[in-house]
DNA sequence: CGTTTTTGACCAGCGC
DNA sequence: GCGCTGGTCAAAAACG
């Protein structure tokens, strides 16, 4: 299976049909995608709704355990953290989205390079947080991942800001999830 | 030898 | 004001 129809809560009126197709060929660690949570709006208005994956029970179920840890994730509700240190700096708050993914490895491949800038223990998990950055140049995306104590096989994968540059790699089109979900929030500064 | 990871320190925001 | 927590920095280590 490499292949899910995801419903994206578009915040819009529109509320079309804005599901699409991801594929995921390449990325075989990645069992199936539980939920994904587009945090630039209050997280519980999503996070109430049933747009979740079809198909699959046990992932709305696994969804459902998640959603208080979702949100204290820190980077689900409180967005409006100060971007770099600089005085003068305002504070913006990007979009961040968030992916539930069964999985065995932390890591997904998503085609980008990334380097690993920390990793923090969280409080009520047993797990640790890990921080990375995109390390194209000029590109400040940043994600972060960390594993559920509660169900261990789901990792959240928390994408930060959007790629100004072409993937590395050309295996999977990660990119283009990316680039959909993008579109479907309505980036305020593009 | 250049790049990435590791890991403790540092800092800022927030609640009490 | 103080302590806790989350996010980042940076030096050293590890790696290819």
């Amino acid at each position: 299976m490499d292949s899910y129809s995801m419903m994206f809560p578009s915040s819009s009126s529109t509320a079309s049909s804005s599901s699409f197709t991801l594929s995921m060929a390449n990325n075989s660690h990645a069992d199936l995608i539980t939920g994904l949570i587009q945090s630039n709006k209050p997280s519980h208005e999503f996070l109430g709704t049933d747009h979740r994956l079809d198909g699959t029970s046990t992932c709305s179920q696994v969804t459902k355990n998640n959603e208080s840890e979702i949100k204290s994730l820190g980077w689900s509700d409180q967005t409006d953290i100060k971007l770099g240190k600089k005085k003068g700096e305002k504070k913006i708050r990007k979009p961040r989205y968030a992916f539930q993914t069964r999985s065995q490895v932390d890591i997904l491949d998503d085609g980008y390079r990334w380097r690993k800038y920390g990793q923090k223990a969280v409080k009520n998990n047993k797990f640790p947080r890990s921080y990375y950055r995109c390390t194209h140049q000029g590109c400040n995306v940043k994600k972060q991942v960390q594993r559920l104590s509660k169900d261990e096989s789901v990792v959240v994968t928390t994408y930060e800001g959007m790629h100004s540059h072409p993937i590395e790699k050309s295996t999977d089109n990660f990119e283009h999830i990316l680039r959909q979900m993008q579109i479907y929030s309505s980036y305020p500064s593009c």
